[in-house]
DNA sequence: TTACAAATTAAACAAACGTTTAATTTAAAC
DNA sequence: GTTTAAATTAAACGTTTGTTTAATTTGTAA
């Protein structure tokens, strides 16, 4: 699927008004408004409203795969490995927190059939990516035998977008008041925190 | 605010609704509907949508606060205290999972202006009744010194709300192909994992 | 039995919704 | 310059939305 400029402009404004008051608290009067163009173009270039956000979905999952295909293959140890991982992927939970926002709605709404096997696709590699990583570290002796790898990654995306939603209950307990303080606490203290809690359980004998 | 019966009804279907399609997904007519009550009902008790949604929220927060308050002074390990307190969390997020997932999109949506200050109380005392038990840990020379313990319930919440939000995902990995074997997992497996991981990041030296 | 407020109803309201129509403009090809 | 398809527009379409109205029923106290 190929996009013009001005689809993708529509595809934008719609993803941000989707993640800032819902599917079906977003008009599409109200983004052709923003977008600058006429309602009728929505359905001229996507079908309907409900179209436009499979196309919005597709879009952005397309270019969600984790590109770290050769990260196995590095030479450094898995402990490294696994911190790397978790900042890839706060990182891009971080610059697709509107599509988040908008997958955690549907994801959990029965409104609306989503076909979303493109993002569970995404998911189960990144899975194995982290099998494979935490296999490695266990050969070496250097993780605990018995662990759930399954249930790791909702610890990281689960923290990550928890942190997300309370923005304000966070910024208020932690003094985050500006965009860019709030910014660097993820990128610092909130991942290296994750990162810590990910290595301890790994490490830490039952 | 006390409710009669047909309010508390209309009270509970609003809920469901709300979590299963959203706020702005949701029709006053759907609710009269499966209520059993005329559309008007919805109005001349509550005087409007949102306030039935305000209502709904502030009925439900009020009975949310852990009743934990004796917990500091029983007379077991600062770990079991941990352990107890996550059992806690995890059991109320489970029992209030509806409101958990309208709370969440409201929290994000910038369409409503909610009241959520009695939700922010809570995890405020609830944040404070975690630093003593850390505190207490800390001093018996069990847990680590550096610990930013503002950040080890979103872990745990996080990793809860992911699970459950991303139930057909996890249901399909960890094949849970039944309702019971989907809660004995959240019971069993998901909290112990969560219990050990907290465990670990308090006791891991970094 | 009467009186009266509370509860409940069907109907109507205007506004907003997603979508379609039919006409017009734009732009590129010949 | 003419032709033709694509892009764009304003207007209208039929529904559905939340809310209000005004009439009726119900239940209780005098």
């Amino acid at each position: 699927m190929e996009f013009n400029e001005k689809q993708i402009e529509i595809l934008l404004v719609a993803e941000q008004l989707f993640a800032e008051e819902g599917f079906d608290g977003t008009s599409v009067r109200e983004i052709a408004k923003i977008a600058n163009i006429n309602v009728a173009m929505i359905s001229y270039y996507f079908g309907s409203k409900e179209k436009l956000l499979e196309a919005l979905v597709l879009y952005r999952i397309s270019g969600m795969q984790l590109h770290l295909e050769n990260l196995s293959t590095e030479d450094i140890s898995p402990i490294e490995k696994v911190e790397k991982l978790i900042s890839y992927y706060i990182h891009r939970i971080n610059s697709n927190r509107c599509m988040y926002q908008i997958l955690h709605f549907e994801l959990s709404t029965t409104k609306r059939e989503l076909n979303l096997e493109a993002f569970t696709k995404v998911k189960k590699n990144n899975l194995i990516l982290l099998e494979n990583i935490i296999t490695e570290g266990q050969l070496q002796g250097l993780f605990q035998p018995n662990i759930n790898v399954a249930l790791i990654p909702p610890i990281i995306i689960g923290t990550i977008t928890h942190f997300h939603m309370n923005k304000p209950y966070y910024v208020d307990l932690l003094h985050l008041d500006s965009d860019e303080k709030y910014e660097d606490y993820i990128a610092n203290e909130l991942t290296k925190h994750i990162q810590k809690t990910i290595k301890a359980l790994l490490i830490y004998e039952d």
